[in-house]
RNA sequence: GGGCGAAUAGCUCAGUUGGUUAGAGCACGUGGCUUACAUCCACGGGGUCACAGGUUCGAGUCCUGUUUCGCCCACCA
């Protein structure tokens, strides 16, 4: 093994393992009646997408615990696939065609859609690579996209079903109209943001009079849409106005004045403008009063014919020209800051425009009923737990889903119109919704049809995900053996978009649960908070840190500094702790290959020194502690452990105590604990430890070992305070030695006085420890000694775990320094006793304390106490 | 406006049901190239647990309030 590289290289490693694996089919999951499933659908990147460290997290999550379950025996499915992003994919297309100097409309919509195809061949499979990179175990022969036949398919199913079920409308709503790119958006893909505005207060002219009222509001170019005047039903100050006409500015029109309750007197001027195709009030209003609506604004956010002299302006071109118009005529009063929430497009961040428009929405109360009970229920559990409350609100408030999208990439809505001819019917204005074209308008006969221009909206098929991933609408074997899937892991943004609604057509379509559990990890941030994003020009590449420090190193690294949940703040130098636990596992491994040549497996034969037992028990102990951090999704428990163990029990202490050992009396321990070791490190770090696996000689690849299990045989914890004790012991001499400045080569002799509070330290069993003391505390010779013998001359005096050690200084001690450390330590333990003592002496303590609590204060004063004598008599004998 | 989360060492963060003297990594200081590893080893310094009250024999942990930061939601023009 000499020739293993001293430093480890990922290079090397990673790019041949993962083929290996892909090409043994080790990822692809088959159904087995006699095992249970395990089964993880990914959250689909967009198509469009590139590796970030939100991917890099939430994979190297999935990841963990598929090959975690794998391992255990499960029937593990990961399955793959990719979004194809409606929005976002079009817009990444229409700028390359930009750069030709066309638009789609140069194309046309066969032709433009064929080039996001094309597009997709040639980028779209950016992101699996990259998942591969990072280690993903997914079984790719299973990878969907959500525009393949099967789930364009089943999203057609969907829709049909809805429609049919009187849950699928179409019809005039205010919509979030986003103006860049010409589409409706659903109100979660319009998030609202805090503007700094200002609230601008214009005086409407009555007619026939010189009076005006005064109305404030935010958007003054939407005036043009005016088509009433509100006030509150009870407000006496503007009673009067009723039954009079007010003048609209600029236009002229004859607005009438309603009443509404929804008008709340307190704030402005308690008078509203009424603009029923520009605001979801206004509309509410529009209906009830019976308004007309007028529509002011072009799809894209210019004015329209309807604005008159400002028309071909854009919106917010033609607000300050209405607001110097205004100010001219002197009915503009006055303007004020105003802070107010704007919604903003998701995909491009424009300031979307509610507009009035003809849409098709899904009901959504009938859908969120039973959501909302099996999460009640705890058959969908949320991990933290404090997001199943953001999800029940939401889903008690849900509204209707508009879904319809005015763009062309993506699924066809499955309706058609008759635009038949004079023989047409009322009826015939009726969509007509199926599976296939029809052939004739059923109500006219007329052929001549046209389909409904919109796709519906991304997130429409992505909510089917975890069964259309599996085959449905057809019953395929798999759907039935794999579904409901298991673990969803996703970030929080995602959770009304897209994990609500698969809750909903979970339990619509398949009539069960789409998952059982949900973790929802933290959001991936930059250390000083901001969010990683490329627009602030601070993103982390996780390509780039794997091509750095390998993919183990990003996947540890990003598990150990993450709590269960809690966001994650990123900055290149955090990456070392796994590069350099990484290399520490491999060094570990090159020190003990060589010694395994003539090995054989441990057995309860083998004659066992305590140092071996301490080990083993502590690897026990690890092997539970990290199965069950794992099954609380408490990673960076997992990786803190498993470093721990690792890195400063073995290798530390138990690597370094073998030092002086014969090969073939520790190898059978050395294989155990590295193999172990290994095998519970695989989900984190898939790669090194295949490679250190396959240099072990075995029978078949790491990824489809047997996860270990505890053996509660080794559990030993008196061995485990007894090394302690040795331990503190080690360190206690390392650091007299460097207060004492002891030179390198100076042997010391330490006399170990036998007491009853000294824990079982055997010097015949625990030999080794005290070779290796010797060796790293320079230490010649440990000699036990009658506890009445006192403390030799010119010993220093240590306590450790309140028994005493005398390290023998003679020649290099200095009295006076001696003395006055003794006296700090007396200090010490005199205050922590007397603390002690205070409680115990408390009448209420020791009545209500539990009595275990009592008893360890007892102990823990009693032992101080004879700590205390130890160094008291150093102390005098100093004197 | 409502809700959620956070505040612990210079930095980034752990801290399970309240229980003796609050931990880690990085950074820092000192000493070491000890033939697995300088991506390393040994030792060390460093904290009024945001603030103010309260509950309790006992509070980083529970309760109330305050401050600061972050996030989510919301149709007051």
């Amino acid at each position: 093994m000499s020739d293993l590289p001293k430093v480890y290289s990922p290079k090397d490693v990673e790019e041949k393992w993962y083929r290996d694996w892909e090409t043994k089919g080790a990822f692809s999951a088959k159904r087995d009646p006699h095992r249970t499933p395990y089964t993880i659908v990914i959250p689909p990147p967009n198509v469009t997408g590139i590796l970030h460290m939100g991917h890099a997290l939430n994979n190297t999550i999935q990841d963990i615990l598929i090959r975690w379950k794998r391992m255990d025996g499960k029937v593990a499915l990961w399955v793959p696939g990719t979004d194809h992003a409606g929005i976002a994919t079009q817009n990444v297309v229409e700028k390359a065609l930009a750069k030709e100097g066309k638009s789609r409309h140069d194309l046309g919509r066969e032709k433009f859609i064929e080039r996001v195809w094309k597009w997709r061949e040639e980028y779209g499979g950016t992101i699996i690579r990259q998942l591969k990179r990072l280690g993903a175990s997914c079984d790719w022969t299973r990878t969907r996209f959500t525009m393949d036949e099967g789930l364009s398919k089943a999203v057609q199913e969907v829709f049909i079903r809805l429609y049919e079920k009187g849950l699928i409308y179409r019809g005039h709503y205010i919509i979030n109209w986003c103006p860049r790119c010409q589409t409706a958006l659903s109100d979660e893909e319009a998030p609202h943001q805090d503007l700094q505005g200002h609230l601008y207060y214009i005086r409407y002219p009555m007619e026939g009079s010189k009076d005006h009222i005064v109305i404030a509001t935010t958007r003054p170019e939407t005036l043009l849409g005016d088509t009433a005047v509100a006030i509150g039903p009870k407000d006496d100050r503007y009673r009067k106005l009723l039954g009079k006409t007010i003048l609209l500015p600029v236009l002229k029109r004859k607005l009438k004045v309603v009443e509404d309750e929804f008008v709340d007197p307190a704030f402005g001027t308690g008078v509203v403008k009424v603009t029923p195709a520009h605001d979801p009030n206004d509309f509410m209003m529009g209906q009830k009063h019976n308004l007309p609506s007028v529509n002011v604004m072009n799809p894209d956010g210019t004015m329209n014919e309807e604005a008159g002299p400002y028309q071909g302006l854009d919106r917010f071109e033609c607000r300050r020209r209405i607001l110097v118009d205004l100010e001219k005529e002197g009915l503009l009063e006055k303007t004020e800051p105003h802070a107010h929430a704007v919604g903003h497009c998701y995909r491009c961040r424009t300031i979307i425009e509610p507009r009035l428009s003809l849409q098709w929405f899904v009901k959504m109360k009938p859908l969120a009923e039973p959501a909302i009970r099996v999460v009640r229920e705890g058959k969908v559990t949320f991990i933290p737990s404090r997001w199943s409350k953001i999800y029940l609100d939401w889903m008690e408030n849900i509204r209707d889903w508009c879904i319809s999208r005015q763009i062309w990439w993506g699924h066809r809505i499955p309706v058609w119109y008759c635009v038949g001819t004079d023989h047409c019917k009322i009826e015939c204005k009726e969509p007509i919704v199926g599976r296939t074209r029809p052939e004739k308008c059923p109500h006219c006969g007329s052929k001549n049809l046209r389909q409904d221009e919109d796709v519906l909206d991304t997130w429409f098929s992505s909510w089917l995900w975890p069964f259309s991933t599996l085959g449905w609408p057809e019953e395929d074997e798999d759907l039935r053996y794999f579904y409901p899937t298991d673990t969803l892991v996703t970030a929080p943004e995602i959770l009304f978009f897209w994990v609500a609604r698969m809750i909903m057509a979970g339990l619509e379509f398949r009539g069960n649960i789409p998952f059982r559990e949900v973790y929802i990890h933290g959001t991936v941030r930059v250390e000083g908070g901001k969010k990683m994003s490329k627009s602030l020009g601070n993103i982390i590449d996780p390509i780039e840190i794997i091509e750095k420090f390998g993919a183990d190193a990003l996947r540890f690294s990003l598990m150990v500094i993450t709590a269960t949940g809690s966001d994650v703040y990123l900055s290149e130098q955090k990456f070392l702790i796994g590069r350099n636990f990484a290399n520490k596992i491999w060094n570990a491994a090159r020190l003990i290959l060589p010694k395994l040549e003539k090995r054989q497996p441990l057995s309860p034969h083998l004659p066992l020194d305590d140092t071996d037992r301490w080990i083993l028990s502590r690897l026990n102990r690890t092997i539970e502690e990290v199965t069950e951090a794992l099954s609380e999704y408490s990673f960076n428990d997992a990786g803190s452990l498993l470093y721990e163990f690792f890195w400063h029990q073995f290798c530390d202490w138990y690597l370094e105590m073998t030092k002086a050992r014969k090969n073939e009396e520790i190898a059978p321990i050395l294989e155990e604990v590295l193999k172990k070791s290994l095998l519970l490190l695989h989900p984190i770090m898939p790669f090194l430890t295949e490679e250190i696996w396959q240099n072990l000689s075995p029978k078949e690849s790491i990824m489809v070992s047997e996860w270990p299990k505890p053996d509660k045989a080794y559990f030993n914890p008196e061995i485990e305070r007894s090394l302690s004790f040795f331990m503190k012991m080690t360190t206690e001499i390392r650091n007299l030695r460097s207060q004492w400045n002891v030179p390198e080569g100076t042997n010391l002799d330490i006399e170990i006085p036998l007491t009853k509070t000294l824990p079982s330290l055997d010097e015949k069993k625990l030999y080794y420890g005290f070779e290796f003391l010797k060796k790293s505390a320079g230490i010649s010779k440990v000699a036990f000694t009658p506890g009445k013998k006192g403390k030799p001359a010119g010993s220093a005096t240590l306590v450790v775990s309140h028994s005493p050690v005398f390290v023998q200084l003679k020649g290099v001690i200095n009295l006076e320094a001696e003395k006055s450390r003794i006296l700090r330590e007396i200090e010490e333990r005199r205050a922590h006793w007397q603390k002690t003592m205070e409680r115990l002496k408390d009448n209420n303590f020791v009545s209500r304390a539990p009595e275990e609590v009592v008893l360890k204060h007892r102990e823990s004063a009693k032992l101080l106490e004879e700590g205390i004598v130890k160094l008291e008599e150093a102390l005098a004998e100093l004197s």
